[in-house]
Order: structure tokens, then sequence, then C-alpha cells
DNA sequence: GTCTATATTGGGATAGAC
DNA sequence: GTCTATCCCAATATAGAC
């Protein structure tokens, strides 16, 4: 799986071969076959296994801001969605497979992603309408999509797999996004 | 050029075979060879078609505003990038094309895709940096990026080549990003 | 569960007649 | 410039021995 995930983040997954994962993977090409039945059961245990974790942690910090004493301010909110990409415990390189898992093309591939992001988008787009009743609900759906689509775009234009650049840390980045979206999303 | 056009958004580059196209176009595999050398060499072509105009047209409003008696204000710049992908005269799946085409991974395409771009980025990038003095100009190449993520996620939340949705139009929608993104450009 | 070997299909590209 | 036919290779997936 590492090696399907490594060579789905460089080339995508319909350029990817099985192949060249049980190549990379030093397994054998039957194997992987038995224990995953196809190309899109490996793409979607791939998936799995990294979105499960930053979508829990996302939701956990959630409900601890909804459990406090004031409610969440949009700051706090987006920084729970975006604080755990770069989260030191978990791999450096999650942003990129989230990214390009985004973009895939494939009616198959499109509904096993949205599957798994579909709740944590409802919950941060709740919380938003309430930090933000001075914007419509309607409003502030497409404002998080924006922002995701910041999140996106910041991280497709680090190399995907290579060393960071050294002028400015991917916190740092986080950061600026969290700046400009805050600002965005809270504007009348 | 229209069917590769048609497929290349619907299934992206890696996923869409040269076959598919001949058999969509009515025209015989061969002479597709023959015109465009290679698979690349159609994308390529395809690319170019669409992608030069709406440039152009972005880089004569930014032209214009420039010309003027003050300088521009960052709604107008962002109105000078965003209008042309839905202006009337320009194929409405123009912005989807353009969507797709910005999460190719492979290399060579990549490299064909930025040189199609840069030199837009660049003059918006300078005209932002010039109407946003209290901001760094690394901070206004972020955001302007953070606004080009935006821009895609917007676009890739339709269906791609289907009716659009009657609810609100793309012109609205592209009123809603800008709203959004002036607000990040310009927050100090 | 893991291997070798292979069935089967489809891909990009080109040779060569017209 | 356009066609038919084909070369050559790579892909997914599976059969069947171990």
């Amino acid at each position: 799986m590492d090696a399907a995930e490594t060579l789905f983040i460089e080339r995508g997954f319909a350029a990817t071969s099985l192949r060249a994962i049980a190549r990379d993977a030093r397994v054998n090409l039957a194997a992987a076959n038995y224990h995953f039945g196809c190309k899109e059961g490996l793409f979607a245990a791939v998936i799995h296994r990294r979105v499960t974790p930053v979508n829990q942690q996302r939701i956990a910090i959630l409900d601890k801001l909804e459990s406090g004493d004031s409610s969440p301010t949009t700051r706090e909110i987006v920084d729970a969605f975006l604080n755990p990409l770069t989260n030191s415990d978990l791999p450096p390189h999650l942003p990129a497979l989230i990214s390009r898992i985004s973009s895939e093309p494939q009616p198959a591939l499109k509904s096993i992603i949205q599957n798994e992001f579909a709740e944590t988008a409802m919950r941060f787009q709740s919380a938003l309408v309430k930090a933000n009743p001075q914007v419509s609900p309607d409003d502030i759906m497409w404002r998080f999509h924006f922002l995701v689509g910041g999140m996106l775009q910041l991280v497709s234009l680090l190399n995907p797999l290579g060393v960071q650049k050294a002028n400015v840390s991917p916190v740092e980045r986080m950061g600026k996004l969290a700046k400009f979206a805050v600002a965005g999303l809270e504007v009348e």
C-alpha cells in the first residue's frame, strides 16, 4: 500500500499500473489482486487508510471547540480543518495524496472519495454557518468550497513528494491560507 | 479536437484513448496521428486553442484598467481574471477544461500547461501587488494561488459538461468567489 | 496465501497502398 | 492526406500448481 500510495500521488490512478506497484513493493502481482480484488479496491484501501485519521482528528477538534463555553470563532473552525493536515504524526505526504485524489476524474473513484469526506464537510459547514450569522448559509457553503480549493491549490504547488522549499514551512503556509479564508468567510 | 476536448474533460488524459477520440470524431486513427504527431501533441493543441483566447482577454482587460487615470482596485483585477471564464462568446465548458487540465499529473503535460498560464499569472500578481501595498508581495503571490484554487474548485463542483443547476448561475457564482477573494487578498 | 504462466484485451504508433 | 492492416507492447485479471 505504501508503494501504491506513492505511485498514485506521482502519476494518478489511470497512469499507474498494478505491475509497477507490485514491482516497487517487491510483491507478486497475483498476490496484490488476491488481497484487494482489483485495482479500484486497492485505491479505496489506500485512501481509507489515510483519510480516516485526518477526518477523525478534524472532527475531534471541532467537538472540543463546540463543547466549550463560548461557540467557536471562524478562525478556530478553519484551524481545526487545516491543522490536522500538517500534524507531525501523520505522514508528510498526506496533503499530496488528498490533492491528487480530489481530482481523479473517474466516477467510481469520485464516489469513493465523496463518501470519505461527506460527513466532515457537513460538520464544518454547519459550524461556519453558526459562527457567521451575518452570511447566508448558501454563501457559507460556497465559501467553504473556496477554502477547500485554496487548500488543494496550496498543496499541489509543492513538489508532491519532494523536499519542501526552505523559505516557508507548510505550517506557515497553512497560516497564510487561514488568514485569507477567514477574511473571505466573514465578509458581509 | 472537439471530440478530444470532451473526452479529456470527462476522463482525463491517461484514461482517454486515441481510438475513442477517433471514433467519436468519425475520423481515422492514423489520420489523427498524422496531424498531431502523438497523443501529447493532440493534448497540447486542444489546450492551446482554448486557453489562448481567454488569457488574451484577461490581459486585454487588465491593460485597459492600467491605462486609466487611477490604478485599478483589487476587485477590478479579480474581475478581470474571472469574468472572461464566463464570457458568452467562449465555449461554456471552458472552465471545465481548465479545471481538468490543471490537475493532470504527468510532467510533460504539466509543463505544457504552465507555459500557457505563466505570463498571465505574472501580470495579475504584479497588478495585485501594486493595488495592495499593505500586503507583502510574497503573501500576494500565495493569495493569488488561493484565488486560483477557489476558481478551480468552483468549476469542478459543477457537472463538468452537464446543464448547470438552476438555482445559481455561473456568473453569480463567480461573483461570490470574487467577493470572498477580494476580502482575503486585502486583509492586513 | 503465494507463485508461474497465461488468457484476453486494448493501447500508441506506423508501414505502405492509394 | 487518408485509408487498411498490423506491429509491438503493456494492461488487468485469473487459472492452476504448490
